[in-house]
DNA sequence: TTTATTTACGCAAACGTTCCCGATAATGAT
DNA sequence: ATCATTATCGGGAACGTTTGCGTAAATAAA
């Protein structure tokens, strides 16, 4: 099934002028006549003509859309952050593609060649949690391909960024957790790749030193698909309770993390808070209704994706190379319920 | 800033030979040289060529890309949805761009022109709870662009279809509340312009009927926004409490519905299920982690999203118009927690 | 009236590809 | 040695659009 759009070739025929005459007067170019443009404007109406932003792209070499890489959409962070990348995009006139890593580093590779290729003007990426290996971003940003990083950053690559906070996301929880009386707090956290993983692991460090706590490294759990598998918090929540020691809180670092943490916990039959408390890093907009009503570290993520999309519409719309670039850290919140606050300190 | 691709020439230029043999020797033609052959793929490989897609579409005049509209991502429903829609996409070597329509009628009518005018070859579409008027896709479809509908339908558009059996979801959830001893069950639902809402409401109603009890309008709430806008949903709520029989089980039949629905009943001071059971359409991964743990008609909707973009591919390859059309009915599953079941009933 | 300027339009190239149609040279058949 | 056939390649149009350049007619300036 084809389905044939009219072109300024049908136009033109119609009216028995050139084409570049119809382009003009479409683009109401100072050139053409009033009468002209009147007629092609009624005919180009008539016939509904809508003008081929294919044949633009491949004329003005840029097709007026950017690709989003993150590891997926099914995730309250991520959508958010998407809503506000739209917002911005939509208003500028482009065109948002969406590709989904799923947390492997196979598929970013391929996401981001595919999208390279779709010629997306720019790129907007956040790091799977695979993904250690950069050439395949380098080789796109040597290339002077614009692309801004969020959330999952890396150093090893000089553009604008966009990131949370999230040496304080994690102190603050941790700081929290511990003045409700915690002194062995556990935290769930992604694979080592990641820039998320060693700042909100910094800020839970960082918070337990500042009050005298020792770090632990057996309450630190590694998880490498980043939750993607269900069975790999499982494992990491389990090997927390099967210590000597067992944690009497836990930090979880990222949405799916939260809630395989609070899944596991409900299952092996440990009540929170009273068993254990936790704190999940989370956009998630029903964490009132959680059991109990979960504490968590909530990012400003439609701020992200909007800070992240002027960013890099800025750099493709640039006339000359940027050479200095911007690192913009947001703030997260801590919210505060009853996941880490055990009834007899919530009674101080 | 702009990024200097290499093309098809660069390749000619560098090995003095002609455009149509690099692109003939690229496609593996049988008028090519084994020798011609294997210097354009050495040349091609180390000038890291990558064919332009936009040409491409240009000359066959598509764009291996398919849209899809529905009201946000930032739904447990419609990104499970989406993840099954790219599963396929993907194989076959097709492009998915995502468009919200925010459940706005005007926006899904600008998101539609602009898929249209991004030239993508086919549609996937899931109607927002505002649309009545059907113009917009009706002159799509005339001019015979592939379309498939999804989820929220409409009979009006003679195309595939892919639903999940929404009489049936309605029925089981309203007959699963009624067995366990509910007289008085509150229908929560969406605007009276989508088929999901009749059809949900339909099965309800049916429900009642088949066991003897009657069906009170005033416990039929519209939400014409669909849950968008939280006020709505509260006042809905609020609504079936202020009357002198108040509801003792609630059905929400959406998934923005459902949770603000608790939220409203937890926020009112109403405890679930003791002093009002709830049963609502959804497709979250934490229904499990909700206080208490939420009963749901859940939806295949992974399946949904790979039975939709099979019939839109098939639409789209198909040489001839197809005039014979499918409408495939996937079924919701019941997955009964303790939201909707009474304590004392529980012990029966 | 002649020349210079403006107005209003058309021609054709270009963007990167594919592909139809030749064209040349080498091979085979006679 | 002549003709038909094959193998291998190039020229150029086409997809839909924009735009630099050219040019005719109309107007203004001399």
């Amino acid at each position: 099934m084809k389905f044939e759009a009219v072109t300024i070739k049908d136009i033109a025929r119609a009216l028995g002028i050139s084409t570049s005459t119809v382009s003009r007067a479409l683009r109401d170019s100072y050139e053409i006549s009033p009468e002209t443009k009147q007629l092609v404007l009624d005919c180009a109406e008539k016939l509904n003509y809508r003008p081929n932003p294919i044949a633009l792209s491949l004329k003005e070499r840029r097709s007026r859309s950017i690709g989003v890489v993150v590891c997926e959409i099914a995730n309250n962070f991520f959508s958010q952050v998407i809503n506000g990348i739209e917002s911005i995009a939509y208003d500028k006139g482009y065109n948002v593609i969406i590709s989904q890593s799923r947390e492997s580093y196979d598929r970013e590779v391929i996401d981001l060649q595919y999208l390279a290729s779709r010629s997306v003007d720019g790129l907007l990426i956040s790091l799977s949690t695979e993904t250690n290996d950069l050439t395949h971003l380098k080789a796109l940003h040597t290339k002077g391909f614009p692309i801004v990083l969020f959330d999952r950053i890396t150093e090893e690559i000089n553009t604008h960024k966009v990131i949370v906070d999230n040496f304080r996301g994690g102190y603050d929880a941790t700081e929290h957790l511990i003045r409700n009386g915690h002194k062995r707090i556990a935290v769930l956290t992604n694979s080592e790749f990641l820039s998320i993983t060693h700042e909100r692991v910094a800020g839970y460090k960082e918070a337990l030193l500042a009050n005298g706590q020792k770090v632990n490294e057996d309450y630190i759990q590694h998880c490498f698909y980043g939750g993607m598998i269900f069975e790999e918090i499982e494992d990491a929540v389990n090997k927390l309770f099967t210590q000597r020691n067992k944690p009497d809180a836990i930090f979880a670092t990222g949405d799916k993390l939260t809630t395989g943490c609070l899944k596991t916990l409900k299952r092996r039959g440990l009540k929170v808070p009273d068993d254990v408390s936790v704190v999940g890093f989370s956009n998630t907009d029903i964490a009132e209704l959680i059991d109990p009503p979960l504490t968590v570290v909530r990012q400003p993520a439609f701020e992200m994706g909007k800070d992240a999309t002027e960013l890099l519409l800025q750099l493709i719309e640039s006339k000359r190379p940027i050479k200095e670039f911007e690192k913009r850290i947001l703030t997260p919140e801590l919210q505060i319920r009853e996941s880490s606050v055990k009834k007899m300190v919530v009674a101080e």
